[in-house]
DNA sequence: GTTTGTGAAATAGTTCACAGCA
DNA sequence: TGCTGTGAACTATTTCACAAAC
């Protein structure tokens, strides 16, 4: 156990959780580093050092026990609450986010959602009624909103970023495709299909006979 | 200028791509590593570097031509052409991918669609008519199909990305919340905002006041 | 015998710092 | 002078290898 853990390290837990949860579904007790590693891909040696720096979680000789390194990690990604989200962006994209099933049933839900346009505001979407941007700062507050996600057109994410870290948000997911400047306390992630795409195409242009 | 370019480098290059083409809209003709690195939160030193990995494309005293660079970093990443891309499950969010407006423009066109629904099988979405999986073999061949994007429900992704590495494909977008396994030869790329939310909550929950 | 937890070694990635060109 | 391109130095991350626990 050592203590300023690697970002990286943090970024893998929501994956060994995701694995846990299957595991555990399938009913399976107890689960070794070997076999971890197998499901995801990566030595076991990893898996064990990833887990140290929070704790011993395993037993010599057997492994980990699912259901508690599950609980365990949840703990400490805490995962163990319902976190409340914003949407900014009720447009195509931000009603299929709206609308998207898998938040719900891992902790995270809509509570409130801002448009700037006139002939959305007020409209339900998703059981959430849509306010004026100009609410957002109040609302955010009232409503003990965590994160953010932002799903408006490009140009306009950058304002709606500054906005929303004005009225203290700590974490954003951007769904618009630009880069955006958070201050470093500010936490943001961001979702774009595109840069994924862009990225695999570098190899598949120069495998076979492309071109 | 180097061979063996590291992957992180290269998933650097889209974004870059991305900023670039911003500069190049605003009639940007120059720009610098420090403006450059400034513009994605990170040092100049790294921009050149990476950058050196591919060629010189810089000017002492003076900096990028940003025409030149965007065009070769196109050029580099195979953007310089269309991408066909297939999409296997046209559920809700299958529907959405396939709704979204942001793919065209940059390259990436959808030329099939396949469910495995009665009901679905024949009807058309954003222009393209959903077939049977039992096509997806001959289509993906026929249409020349370079990248899958899997929206299935996460208990049928395995099976469908296996079917799809039968089928040739060698690159594939995965929005089935799972960790999917592929051949060496084949990339794989996920879409997951809920790990990516999960990642931020391990921060939110150590800074101020929660739980 | 099996498998963890962990320092030490190895590898990968980033930053430094400066020669050289415009 | 201003800024690139790049080895060298440094830092981060992964892998090794083994003592200790079961």
């Amino acid at each position: 156990m050592q203590r300023q853990i690697p970002e990286v390290v943090v970024s893998r837990l929501p994956m060994y959780v995701r694995g846990l949860a299957e595991l555990h579904q399938d009913d399976i007790d107890f689960i070794n580093s070997k076999d971890l590693g197998h499901r995801f891909g990566m030595s076991p040696d990893q898996i064990r050092k990833d887990l140290s720096y929070f704790g011993k979680f395993g037993r010599q000789g057997r492994g980990y026990n699912v259901a508690l390194l599950l609980s365990e990690l949840r703990q400490i990604l805490g995962l163990d609450r319902q976190w409340c989200m914003a949407i900014v962006g009720v447009g195509r994209l931000g009603r299929a986010i709206m609308d998207y099933k898998g938040f719900v049933p891992r902790g995270f839900k809509i509570v409130a959602a801002f448009d700037k346009e006139r002939n959305v505001i007020g409209k339900r979407v998703s059981g959430v009624v849509i306010q004026d941007m100009a609410e957002l700062e109040t609302a955010v507050r009232d409503k003990k909103v965590d994160i953010a996600v932002v799903a408006v057109p490009s140009t306009e994410a950058q304002e709606v970023i500054d906005k929303l870290v004005r009225s203290g948000i700590k974490s954003i997911l951007n769904y618009a495709p630009v880069y955006a400047y958070v201050p470093k306390d500010v936490r943001l992630e961001a979702i774009d299909p595109v840069l994924a795409l862009q990225g695999m195409t570098y190899y598949l242009a120069r495998s076979q006979d492309y071109r």
